[in-house]
DNA sequence: ATAATTTGACCCCCG
DNA sequence: TCGGGGGTCAAATTA
């Protein structure tokens, strides 16, 4: 599934290794340049230089422990433009990662994972004065520390002097930062969804997701079926722990999981799943354990109506001691939420 | 071609 | 109004 070298898909991703932003949560344009905004952080504010005024509209998310950044907007050249040949900069030409790897330090690791080149934008640090607490601890785990070191600026204001790269990543790239990071560190989405089922009996096709503050990770899934908006959020730990499941909403419709790859696991679902004729009895039976508290749900009429005036763009109704409309699975040791919960 | 996931962009609330 | 957050949309990618 990992990409290989040399395959076909291309990208250009102009890629910054921000030491600092390991663990930004999300990036926001703004005026000035980009805002990242980082758990525990006062917001820190990226300085674009000049020479890429225009170029850089927005960043991505972080990966590990670096942030890409993305240096052509879709939107300003038109979704077919979408990969951007990251412009030969402006100023610099565009390098290998040789470069960047001396200026990079410590990242070898990454690095090496991404054989293509990527940018790196020196950041100077104007004032940083608190910034770094959070960069020392929250280092998540093992693997992290190692990779990163980002000890030394933390700053608030970046600013980019750019080396400009031209970055032709093929695909392997991201998956060299990105998944292998993840496999790296212990956990990756394998495993996790293997040890830990999750599943329910419905199918929910995942739509969102979202890091909190702190260390958690919140994805958030709607069911498959047509029509049915009941949804699910699952929040995770840093080590892909599920730590809180949560529901949302009502299914108009029996558990059906069928389509579930037969996977031996599986057998009792599959049983109701077969059943999809009868509604009826879904309304009676489904019942399985620990998701009760569907049941809680169902009756309500949250979904009346779907108006748009809250979170998001579709309102819920608000239910009765539910956070955001979600409710959260008794069950999953609601516990504040560090703590991986064990499931079944 | 189809279905599911990824993820940047948005929306909305709140202080 | 900005900015911090939670949640969602949807186009692009993947599978
Ligand atoms: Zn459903």
């Amino acid at each position: 599934m990992l990409p290989i070298e040399g395959q076909r898909h291309l990208k250009s991703r102009c890629i910054m290794n921000l030491e600092y932003s390991a663990q930004s949560t999300r990036e926001k344009s703004c005026p000035n340049g980009l805002r990242i905004e980082a758990p525990g952080f006062t917001r820190h504010v990226i300085e674009v230089d000049p020479c890429y005024h225009g170029l850089i509209e927005r960043s991505t998310r972080y990966k590990e422990e670096q942030v890409y950044f993305r240096a052509l907007s879709q939107r300003k050249f038109g979704k077919k433009f979408q990969t951007p040949k990251i412009l030969p900069s402006p100023s610099t030409g565009s390098f290998s990662l040789k470069n960047l790897s001396s200026n990079i330090q410590n990242h070898e690791q990454s690095i090496e994972k991404e054989q293509k080149s990527f940018t790196d934008f020196s950041f100077q640090q104007p004032s940083n004065h608190q910034t770094e607490q959070l960069w020392n601890h929250q280092k998540p785990r093992e693997q992290d520390e190692k990779t990163f070191v980002q000890s030394e600026h933390p700053s608030q204001f970046l600013t980019f002097s750019p080396e400009i790269s031209t970055i032709t990543t093929d695909s392997n790239s991201q998956m060299q930062s990105s998944q292998l990071g993840y496999a790296g560190s212990n956990i990756n989405f394998e495993n996790q969804s293997s040890q830990i089922k999750t599943d329910d009996g419905y199918r929910w096709r995942k739509y969102g997701k979202k890091q909190g503050k702190g260390k958690n990770v919140r994805s958030y899934y709607m069911c498959v079926s047509p029509n049915c908006t009941a949804r699910k959020r699952i929040e995770t730990n840093l080590d892909g722990q599920i730590t809180k499941i949560a529901y949302k909403g009502s299914h108009n419709h029996p558990k059906f999981q069928s389509t579930r790859i037969s996977s031996a696991s599986n057998h009792l679902q599959m049983a109701q799943a077969s059943s999809n004729h009868e509604f009826d009895k879904f309304y009676g039976s489904h019942g399985s354990r620990q998701f009760d508290s569907f049941a809680t749900l169902e009756n309500s009429s949250i979904y009346d109506d779907l108006d748009r005036s809250s979170s998001g763009r579709l309102k819920y109704d608000a239910m009765p001691d539910s956070k955001n409309g979600f409710i959260s699975d008794g069950s999953y040791g609601s516990s504040g939420g560090d703590e991986p919960i064990s499931i079944y």
